[in-house]
DNA sequence: GTGGTCTAGACCACG
DNA sequence: GTGGTCTAGACCACG
C-alpha cells in the first residue's frame, strides 16, 4: 500500500495513516473486500510502531471503513451496513454535510464560497474514481 | 469581537482564535489600524485561559497580522501585507470540503448522494441566515 | 469514582472501565456536566497503566458519553447533541434496539422471552435512577 | 445444523458456535443422543478453520453438553445433566438486554423512549417471522 | 496540571 | 500468523 508520511507536518502519524487509507478507499484504489496489509506489516513498511498502525486501523474500523477479523486479517468494508433502515444512511450523510457547512459558516465563509469549494473538490473526486475504474 | 469557539471540535482553542481573527481581517470585518481587545479582555469574553489568548495573539503577531504594542494595546496591521490571506482562506476551505467528501465516499456513499445531501443542507442554512438578517 | 475491576473475569480491563462508567452515567450516579477523574488519577486509583485508562476514556468519548477537553479535564456529556436533526435520535435508538433483538433471535431466543427479559432489566434501571435522584 | 455466524460482532467465532449449540440443546432442537456433524464437516459448512470448530466442540465436551467418541462421532449427551442450561440461557439473555438498555441510557435516552423503540422493533420482527413461517 | 503521541517489548487469544 | 491487551516510560501540546 502506498502511503507517504510527513514527519514534519505536525499531524500525528496515526492520523496521517487514517486519512491516507480513507482517501484510497474514497478514490477507489482500495476496493470493498480487498485485504489490507497486516498491522505488523504496515508498521514495518512505514517504519512506525505496531501500536501506532493498530491505532489507525481501529479508527478506520470504528468509522466503518474497514473490518478487522481476528486471526484472518483486515479488509475494506462493503458500503451500506444499515440496509434494514436505509433512512439512516440519509440522516448520517446529511448530518455530516450539515456539520461541514456549519463549521465553514462559523469561520466566516459565505455560502457561495462554500458551494464553489465543494463543487470543485467533488469534481476532483469524480475524476479520480473514474480513473480508478479504468485500471 | 465576535468569535465562536467549539470546545469539542478537536481543534485547539488558540488555533480557533487565530483562524477567526485571520478570517475577519481577510473579510474586512476587522480593519487595518483597528484596536483588538486586550489579552485579558479577550480571555474573559471567550471564557478561556489568559495564556490561550496570549498564545493566539503571539502567533498572529509573528505572522504579521497584528501588532502588539506594550502598554498601548493590540492593533490590526496595514492591509498590504496580508494579501496572501485570501489565498490562505481558499486553501482552508477547500481542504475542509475535500475531507468531508472523502469521508463520505470512504463510507460507501455515491458522489450523487453526497451532492444532493450537501445541496439540501446548504439550502437550509441559506434560509436560516436570511431569516436571521430580518430580525 | 467507585469502580471494581475483576482481574479474573477474562473481560479486558479497559472494557470493564468503559462499562463501569457507562453504567454509572446510565444510573444517574454520574450526572451530565460532572467532572470525571483525570486519566492519570483514574489509572493510579485503579492500579492500571495510564494508557489503559486513556483507552477507556477515548471509547466513551467516541460513544458520546463523555467529553475530554485538553488541559481542562474530562466531563460527562449532556444528552442530545443532534438537536438540529432530532429524527436522528430516533433512528439511532431504533437501530440499536433492532440489533439487540436480532442478535437474541439469532441465538434462538423466542420473542416472548426477549420481551420479558427486556422488561425486567428496564424495571431495574428505572428503580436505580429513581433512587439516584433522591440522593 | 443451522448456525448463523456474525464475523463482525466481536464475539469470537468458536464462542458463537458453543453458544449456538448450547441454545439448540436447551431448546430441544438438538435431542439427546443425536449425532452432530464431524469437526471437518462443521468447519466446511460454516466456512471456518478446523481448529475453530474443534475448539468449540472441546468446550462443549468439557461442559458435558456433548460427547466426542473417537472414530464413532460426536453426540448430544443425555438431557438430565444440563438442566442448568435453562438458567444459563436466562442469564445470557438478561445480560444482553441489560447492556443494551445501559448503553442507550448513558447516551441520554429516556427509559420511555427506549421502551417505545424496543417495542416498535420487536413488533417488526414478529411480523417478519410470522411471514417467514407462511413461506 | 491536563490530555496526546509514540515507542519498545511482553504475553495472550483466535483461526 | 493474525489481531488484542497491557505495561513502562519518554516527550509533546494545551490551558
Amino acid at each position: 500500500m502506498k502511503l507517504k508520511l510527513d514527519g514534519e507536518s505536525g499531524t500525528p502519524v496515526y492520523r496521517q495513516i487514517v486519512e491516507g487509507v480513507r482517501h484510497q478507499v474514497a478514490a477507489g484504489t482500495l476496493e470493498p473486500g480487498e485485504r489490507l496489509p497486516t498491522v505488523r506489516g504496515l508498521a514495518t513498511e512505514l517504519g512506525v510502531d505496531r501500536n501506532t498502525a493498530l491505532r489507525a486501523y481501529r479508527i478506520l474500523e470504528r468509522d466503518g471503513v474497514i473490518s478487522m477479523q481476528h486471526g484472518r486479517g483486515t479488509f475494506v468494508r462493503a458500503g451500506s451496513k444499515h440496509a434494514h433502515l436505509n433512512k439512516h444512511r440519509q440522516v448520517v450523510l446529511e448530518t455530516a454535510m450539515n456539520a461541514s457547512i456549519a463549521h465553514a459558516l462559523s469561520q466566516g465563509f459565505a455560502p457561495q464560497e462554500i458551494e464553489a469549494a465543494f463543487a470543485k473538490r467533488l469534481r476532483y473526486w469524480r475524476g479520480t474514481r473514474r480513473a480508478a475504474r479504468k485500471d
